[in-house]
DNA sequence: CTGTTAGCGCGTTCAC
DNA sequence: GTGAACGCGCTAACAG
């Protein structure tokens, strides 16, 4: 029924091994033979048998990126970027494009798992993981060891907003890892300077590494502006990276400290949540109280007011994630870099209430 | 050096075909049997190959879906439905979840039809279409060949938030498409009962269903309230779904009737731009200038005036999309079911200024 | 319930 | 520059 190699073969009248080295390229062939078996394809509409070529060749086209939430623009941005740079770049085997595919794992460890062992059936030419890492010492392990034996079966491994595995070192090609901590401390040096002392801190989900790095940078800062002590614990509230959960934790902050002068949220989705939270209550942005956020998305320059932030490059980052997927860019000395975050000043912030 | 199913049989001392059929499940094995080689493939770390498994069944685990934008939430929370969906529903022939892979075509007709052929090439289980098509001659005529074949060779192709593919009648296991004519209507409506008549219109780029759709239900409420003729043409402008496109457009649309008392927007993005475009030449919403979106995406609660709009179950959407994709959902009668939006009254609308 | 036998469709040595 | 042969790892009939 379906078209196959041989088909082509036996109506441009060369052998299969002529048009398997027409279709990919990598072997000379006379220009005229190419001629009719292109032509022969085109006649049959034949589309190359994908898992047979994988099979014979022992890999295959197949490019997976992780992301925790697709519906977060946090992640999209990223992995469109790094799927723009996969196409972009190498071709695959067939000659046509890689298939770079998004996996949504939702935040869970078993998911992540389960995905990277479809890859690994898949034989996928390189796997990108994006996002923060949860950091269960089980899970850890168990991803190391999943991890070098992708490696292992020949699959590139990308870290992008990650920071690198401990134990899996040579597994890996690359790690691309956004400064959480610094971005968290210059947000929060910045409210300390316009002359804020009671700030409230809306983290995220307390198991994320992303979630602990943004919160020290923060709680370095305090502490060096002698804030240290109960009160940073006090004033930290944890949640999911969304809109609601920013909403309830502020109106939980203001319940426990309700002369709060400044709210810093995990990120920016968060942040709006806080925001409304603060309306409700009555409260003016930033002539009561200051919010900040991180990540700079999209949306937040159009805030109102505009959000003061952290700008993390995700669109540069997901590309270059993609382009070390590819193998199109050389893997950073040491196979980790480190990219900075921007702050931001707008006018969600502003000095405190006399 | 990789494990393969032969080495697991060996050490189970069965045959590879009793090992092929535990893993696969479909056939009936003695449990102390199953047991044996259950424990093998764990000792071993043995691990399916995807496109050997593939080959010989002829098909795979793989269930594409495609969107126009995945930095969008838009396509980004079907997206992450359908695959929630789907990994929830049949399991695959490994016994293992589906593997949904998210595609970015970024709106382009030759990306879309590349990534049909990559999903062709794999014997994807399944495709979902997301999003709004383009109206190419050309492109639907392609399209139709295309998924007339995916269909043939026993992929299912559902439709999600996007027409009927005209010529594919019988490729197609269902199409899930939304009402945005109505939706695009009553937003209109609502206005001109607010008692707007100088309504400006901001459309998406101008080969798209959605665009079509949704400007043809805001003209249809205009012209059944008089307001006809030139001035709908005069007062519309494209651009792109993005917040720069709104921006500019309503600059545009000030500049070519300084008196608008309202503008409707192509979606909730390009509402957010529209409004920023607003605050900058000092007019304040809803009280010199009304805004409408459309879609209700998460963030639109909290822009500030609220956004009012048109809410599409987009969640619902692509949960329902994805039951189709694995067939765990029977289709709807005809294969087509249209899906309403609900008409969200917020603060950025308001009766004009007299 | 389990083993045996054939391919699935293609890439890749080798020869020519 | 091109063809012939073999095998990639697995599943799907058949037997038994």
């Amino acid at each position: 029924m379906t078209v196959t190699l041989a088909d082509v073969a036996a109506r441009a009248r060369v052998s299969p091994a002529t048009v398997s080295r027409v279709l990919n390229g990598n072997y000379p062939v006379a220009a005229s033979t190419r001629e009719r078996v292109l032509r022969a394809v085109d006649d049959l509409d034949y589309v190359l048998n994908g898992p047979a070529s994988a099979l014979a060749a022992a890999t295959s086209d197949l490019v997976g990126v992780l992301v925790n939430d697709i519906a977060d623009p946090f992640f999209g941005i990223m992995a469109g970027a790094a799927q723009h740079a996969i196409g972009e770049g190498a071709p695959g085997r067939a000659g046509g494009e890689k298939l770079t595919v998004v996996c949504n794992t939702g935040g869970s460890p078993e998911r992540e798992l389960n995905y990277l062992t479809l890859l690994q059936r898949q034989r996928a030419a390189a796997v990108v993981l994006t996002g923060g890492a949860v950091e269960d010492a089980d899970h850890i392990a168990t991803m190391a060891v999943k991890l070098a034996r992708l490696a292992d079966a020949g699959t590139r491994v990308v870290l992008c907003g990650r920071p690198p595995v401990p134990a899996a070192g040579e597994a890996i090609t690359a790690a691309l890892t956004f400064d959480n901590r610094g971005g968290g401390r210059r947000l929060t040096e910045h409210l300390l300077t316009l002359g804020h002392r009671r700030i409230g801190y809306i983290a995220g989900p307390a198991e994320r590494t992303t979630t602990r790095h943004r919160l020290e940078g923060h709680r370095t800062a305090m502490e060096a502006a002698g804030l240290g002590g109960d009160g940073l614990e006090r004033l930290t509230v944890h949640g999911r990276y969304d809109r609601r959960s920013g909403y309830d934790a502020t109106l939980e902050l203001l319940r426990r400290e309700p002369r709060l002068t400044a709210v810093v949220a995990a990120n920016d989705t968060v942040a709006l949540g806080a925001c409304a939270a603060l309306r409700d209550r009555g409260l003016r942005i930033p002539d009561d109280i200051s919010v900040a956020g991180f990540d700079d998305l999209p949306f937040s320059v159009d805030a109102v007011p505009a959000l003061t932030t952290v700008r993390l490059p995700l669109h540069e980052a997901g590309a270059r994630a993609g382009r070390l997927a590819t193998g199109a860019e050389t893997p950073p000395p040491g196979g980790v870099a480190t990219i900075g975050g921007e702050l931001m000043v707008r006018a969600s912030t502003g000095r405190p209430a006399s």
